[in-house]
DNA sequence: TATTATACATACGTTCATGTATGTATAATA
DNA sequence: TATTATACATACATGAACGTATGTATAATA
């Protein structure tokens, strides 16, 4: 028994993070053990105890990481001014969906997301947060077709809020399915086509 | 402590499949005891270990009634022989997703099946069973399309294949948009415009 | 350097759902 | 009509996960 220092203390709590991933990947967030969690960590149930709440304390790190890195993604780019909007887009939700096929920590996460938890009891909220997360990103990619209609590649009477709720959920099912499935279709192959396929005409 | 007659028998079986839905809807499939479905459909756990071998099982019966149901959908759908299979594919896509509005039954189910339940352990074999299903209604939406060539509705360089997945990613998409946050958007509303959308340019 | 708070590990009690075993009244069947 | 299988209800035992309480060695701090 040795005392850590702040740095290791630091440590202990993302190896357990990196820890949850796994086991709630493996055996769903509701079937997953602190135990389960502390031993993957290598560390005992106490050390959660004293990093987190409970197991849902932990869940919520995660969520909130991984919430966040999307945002920024798309902030980031819509720093960029590009001079069609419509390609840099269409090149954002490309490669944001490329990414699901190289980046195995997103790919877990999400997968635990939509495949193993439940969202009932207290779990419940987590919906809401997505639900407000989902709206700020619609808006986001609304400030895409509004710079689009700026250059005249949109027609005026498309109505940007409909479209990119459209788009939203077109990622959102491109997404589930790969989950799902993902020996079904290889991304870096089909997310420029079903990308190509939404944005064809709307110029 | 009587006994049943088999016409009984069978509605208690109906009653409890029921009272899962409920259940399962309110504290997640993995959350939720026996003993919660026996309370709800007003018999003891007894009953549900005679007609079921356990909650899985349960679960099971659940999940082969509404995959059954969608696919007799498409089908039937499919042998009308309509002179504008395009059309007729997105009144199709429009009504099933605005049956989600009216349909409370297909509303629980589907939220259970994205939102209330993770597919780990025991459960996984579900997901194959749900893959399984989209591969082949993706194949009846594949239909549709081919039959459109033929109508030269649909310009012949258009994989209906590619096409198919992609309409199966909008709708799974939009399905899941609105199970996480059904105050979102009136269904019956937004439908025909996310379809007409997505037909508009297939000309 | 003495003290205190930290970063865990260990131990304990409680709850709770599960599966099974058993009981039982009565449809069904012959 | 006697028998048997059915359609459950009831009772029991087991185990597992949880939260908490407590122990403890050592960074951190003054």
């Amino acid at each position: 028994m040795v005392r850590r220092t702040k740095e290791e203390a630091l440590e202990t709590r993302s190896r357990i993070m990196d820890a949850a991933v796994d086991v709630f990947f493996e055996r769903g967030v509701a079937n997953a053990t602190l135990n389960d969690i502390a031993t993957r960590a290598e560390v005992t149930r106490g050390a959660i105890y004293w990093h987190f709440k409970n197991k849902l304390d932990v869940f919520d790190a995660l969520h909130d990481q991984l919430q966040l890195s999307f945002a920024d993604t798309i902030l980031g780019d819509l720093r960029n001014d590009h001079p069609h909007p419509l390609l840099q887009l269409e090149r954002l939700c490309s490669d944001l969906l490329i990414d699901l096929e190289t980046n195995q920590y997103k790919f877990k996460v999400l997968s635990i997301l939509f495949f193993k938890c439940d969202y009932t009891g207290e779990m419940e909220h987590f919906l809401n947060l997505q639900n407000a997360r989902k709206k700020k990103n619609t808006e986001l990619f609304s400030e895409y077709f509004t710079r689009a209609k700026k250059h005249k590649h949109l027609s005026a009477d498309v109505d940007p809020t409909v479209l990119s709720m459209a788009l939203m959920a077109y990622i959102t099912g491109i997404v589930v399915d790969y989950l799902r499935d993902a020996n079904g279709i290889v991304m870096s192959e089909h997310a420029p086509k079903f990308m190509r396929f939404f944005f064809r005409n709307l110029a």
